[in-house]
DNA sequence: CGGCTAATGTAATCACCGGTACGTTCACAT
DNA sequence: ATGTGAACGTACCGGTGATTACATTAGCCG
């Protein structure tokens, strides 16, 4: 991050650095807790020119928010649970799910901070919408092969599972403060990592194999 | 809340009023985007005293959060899963857990604006962590009772398994905002209530039936 | 080269916001 | 009833932080 090149003008280095920073810094202060000040001061450009570029703090914010959503659908697409038998394909989800919110830890707290402003920047960026649906595709075709072999309850659908995975794999980044503090267990201990990913297959491998509830 | 009570002095009234509302301004705003004057203005005095009763706007946050979690452990003592099978009581104590949360979303949201702080504020309130710790008590004698039976597996323990119901039931009031907007599921639609509730239910039945993995 | 615009830098502005100085009034004890 | 301190109110201060007015330079195009 030190002085890797010369001062040379680049708008399009420019505008992606001041992106870049602000969105380490949205994810560490929150909104509202972030100085524009300071993200200027991180990068080797001014304040001028986030205001040159995105006109606000809160349009760099949007920026941000729909930047990093746009990022996680591109890595998103990488979790291929391969050509495993429904239920194994299911747990290899889970545990890429694991992994993959893991290493996207400030995007995890991007949404939660979004959450605490009742999701209003979100809800302006209607292009986001499709981008997730997709997501669910992939588990939509496994949970079908099962349900037909018989191996599969059927009785939850795609939004189903993703929610319990979703869940589990979130509160591990999000809550890591509160959890580690009040428990005295680091969730993001490496140490743990084998045993919670293994969790969270458990988990949806047997709740999936598991006859459905008489209706 | 419009005028129930004469302005008679009553400094506890006046202190309680103050926490109540900073709750709400806090737990719907966040920290930094939380305003004294609003707090002030919301309540029948004024914000002198708030610095009167509090000293600052930072342990105006420290008492409101410590006093969320105190109110949480009280209701959650009431949380007993009652005289139930071991596995039928998990099963209850994670529905129960579901309402729980559901029930208290301005806990739930002042724990993410805690973690959104890296948990800088909770970390100075060790009274704190025995609170919690007795939680899993509950669930470590019901695992117990199981494991001895037969009926639960023996590769998980109490924090395990809170840490799958809490992360459930957490995601549903904490990401309801973006998860709704991409998604098109009001989490907390009153309607899905009992479909979500059976949900964690049959997860963590399934998951603790379910027999051990070999080491 | 000369010039024109995109890109950048500097230094202010102005509202907002946490905190406080100072004055007042209530209620209780004696 | 009255003195005293706790409880309360008003008006203000000083700094901070988002935003902008104005000045400048770099690079490209002919």
């Amino acid at each position: 991050m030190t002085e890797t090149t010369p001062r040379r003008r680049d708008a399009e280095r420019t505008r992606a650095e001041l992106l870049t920073v602000a969105t380490e810094v949205f994810a560490t202060s929150g909104y509202a807790g972030t100085r524009v000040d300071d993200i200027a001061a991180r990068t080797r450009t001014t304040k001028r020119m986030i205001y040159y570029y995105f006109g606000s703090k809160e349009q760099l914010y949007l920026a941000v928010l729909e930047n990093a959503y746009r990022g996680i659908r591109a890595a998103e697409r990488d979790l291929h649970p391969g050509d495993l038998p429904p239920l194994e394909a299911v747990r290899r989800l889970a545990e890429l799910t694991y992994d993959h919110h893991l290493g996207h830890s400030d995007f995890i707290r991007l949404v939660s901070i979004e959450n605490i402003h009742h999701g209003e920047y979100i809800s302006r960026l209607g292009s986001l919408r499709e981008v997730n649906r997709d997501a669910l595709g992939i588990l939509d075709g496994v949970l079908a092969r099962g349900r037909a072999e018989g191996t599969i309850r059927d009785d939850v659908d795609a939004l189903d599972v993703h929610l319990v995975i979703s869940s589990y794999c979130f509160f591990q980044v999000a809550n890591r403060h509160t959890f580690g503090h009040l428990f005295d267990r680091d969730l993001l201990d490496p140490a743990l990592r084998d045993h919670h990913r293994r969790i969270i297959g458990d988990v949806v491998a047997a709740w999936l194999s598991a006859p459905a509830a008489d209706g």
